[in-house]
DNA sequence: AATAAATTTGCAATACTGTTGCAGGTTTTA
DNA sequence: TAAAACCTGCAACAGTATTGCAAATTTATT
């Protein structure tokens, strides 16, 4: 299985280790990363900077998108819908879990649209539920 | 006008300058402040560490409430409805504005509920809203 | 009102997170 | 295979946040 050679084709993206281990982790991953994660699962075998970089680059294709937390952490996911480079479709509803502490992707759940009041103009919506999840139930 | 004692009184903290001047600042401000506001707003009056132990303090005591964003920063606001101590009840949406940055909490509008996959069993819940706000319009 | 007890503050030190410039190395293109 | 394009690691730096401890302030007690 190459999927992970396909992606980095597919956005014009050169062939590196880091960036085909990083993306695996990824593909590898139900729920999302933070920084620190992918740090931990790849031993260090690559500098802190190239992590944050490969991160940024994945981010600007529409390859991953970053999560909003209630605490303030920064999280990565895989997009699932074909989000193109620059133009992310990242509207479903994220969940944390207080008991494992995994944050979840709901790619079934749509972010409700709410009326906000007069003179308000929405672009975007992000929502995240946190809870017990169907794991740790 | 007492209304900064009175919430200090009412919550069992000792009144200090600085918390008298933090309280001030919230009191004052319609949008949510950043702890980097805040030490602007008090002209470095006070020790950075004060700052994020008097912002913890209220937290905990239910004074304020710490506000989910999109960016990874901090931000937090008067707790209208009340709030007590471990016990927020903040469920309703926030409003970040892409032109002027501040960040709006729309106390009228709640956290519409979603329906969540089954074993999911939700907590809580937070909305953020980017966009437009009615003074930029 | 004065003192003792409790609480809060500021400083110093430390840790973590994230960014930039640049030289050297790797990948891609031709 | 060589040149061009691109990516990586290092070093340096900046911002954010936390902890321990002594000094200062606030509150409770007499």
């Amino acid at each position: 299985m190459e999927e992970n050679l396909d992606i980095l084709r597919k956005n014009g993206l050169s062939i590196t280790e880091g960036r085909k281990k990083i993306l695996d982790l990824f593909l590898d991953t139900e729920g999302a990363l933070a920084h620190a994660d992918i740090e931990k699962q790849t031993d260090a075998a690559f500098d802190r900077v190239t992590v944050y970089r490969t991160l940024q680059t994945f981010v600007d294709k529409g390859i991953i998108h970053q999560i909003p937390t209630t605490d303030n952490s920064v999280l990565y996911a895989l997009c699932k819908h074909n989000c193109e480079a620059g133009h992310h479709h990242d509207n479903h509803v994220h969940f944390i879990c207080n008991n494992c502490n995994k944050t979840i992707c709901l790619d079934d759940v749509t972010v409700p649209e709410v009326k906000l009041p007069r003179g308000f103009k929405p672009q975007q919506s992000a929502m995240v539920v946190t809870g017990v999840c169907d794991e740790c139930k």
